[in-house]
DNA sequence: CGCTTTCCATACTATACCGTATGGACCCTC
DNA sequence: GAGGGTCCATACGGTATAGTATGGAAAGCG
């Protein structure tokens, strides 16, 4: 009956009339933010998109390059924009620090991603391609602590622990999720506080 | 053929002539110290235990008894003993909180144990068991952290944060597993000199 | 010796998963 | 309108695993 309608016409909804690569990425992203790289598995990505394996096996060759795709998405997304969310604008260096530090708390979003981190953690461990992801992404984010702290005026001497300081505190306050998100925060501008004297 | 020996006399080696529940739990925390928690499976541990099966399900009722116990144990084992090994004769208290944060990089014991730690933290995002368990013992080092400044003689008013501080510090150089181990060893101690600032 | 308990092997069912093979519906293009 | 490209469904084989059922060897004990 009404043979007109396609797929997209006969729902009416949002849905798409087909899906690409970055939605069966986006899909696996979701598995790991919400348990792990052990629970990600084809099938059930396939059902949870509303679609068979057959789909899946056209986007991607096999579950490893599914995986590999979405390291290279996390490895994007992990330190980009990073400029544009301090901004650059901000002549104050401390506060753009503190910005930096309060990152993980300062969407629901970002609190996916801490998430999302601790899955890759898990992941880098077995994983060697993981481990190097994590590794760059932990160098970058140590960097730019230590970019920060410079600029603010920190004795050089003190640049590189105390990089490491402000970098072990923003992991904390994205990992003890047993805590409040508010206290977290509190928690992050009080520390902050002590990381940037110049002595 | 020599009808007397028994399974012990038999192999002449360490091997024990059969399995107790904590042999099982033991070999579980291996896998999860190497993996992790979806690694964990029953037939696995009974290959690498030398046996079928059959015994595994003899000594547990399933393999979520076997978890249980797991996390029974690690709780017991986390935050245990740890009054001696801080050496409670030692009457300097900020050598003892050197100690304390030092703890995880003290062996290759405390090495594996970070390991099996963040296996929990993963598996704590689906279980609540593990999560309550998890809970416990941050609270408990956080805890440490706390009486063991106030001892020092920090001001009242930044004990809180700063025991924070004290364990953010503890759990990065515990995770940070890209850099070698002495650095973080260093790092801990110069940290340290900064923590117990009084005021 | 015979009985029971302890500890494990073997065989089985059922399920979940990866990957392949194949076909088919839809769309575009010539 | 025929052919090809896109995207997916279905069916299949193969493997790994959880859990069950049952038997059996060894040791202790009357």
């Amino acid at each position: 009956m009404a043979p007109s309608t396609t797929k997209i016409a006969a729902t009416g909804e949002s849905e798409k009339a087909s899906l690409s690569s970055s939605d069966w990425v986006n899909a696996a992203i979701n598995v790991l933010v919400a348990s792990g790289i052990a629970d990600l598995k084809v099938e059930r990505l396939a059902a949870t998109l509303g679609v068979s394996k057959g789909s899946f096996y056209w986007h991607f060759n096999n579950r490893d390059e599914l995986l590999h795709k979405v390291l290279e998405e996390w490895s994007r997304v992990a330190c980009y924009d990073l400029d544009k969310r301090l901004d650059l604008d901000e002549p104050d260096a401390a506060r753009r620090l503190l910005r930096f530090m309060q990152l993980p708390l300062s969407s629901e979003r970002a609190i996916r991603m801490a998430d999302l981190e601790l899955a890759i953690m898990g992941w880098a461990r077995r994983d060697s391609r993981a481990q190097v992801a994590l590794e760059a992404v932990d160098r970058t984010r140590t960097a730019n602590a230590y970019t920060l702290l410079r600029e603010i005026g920190v004795l050089e001497a003190k640049l590189h622990d105390r990089a490491h300081e402000v970098y072990a505190l923003i992991r904390y306050v994205s990992l003890r999720r047993d805590l409040p998100v508010e206290e977290r925060r509190d928690l992050t501008m009080r520390a902050h506080l002590r990381l940037i004297h110049l002595d």
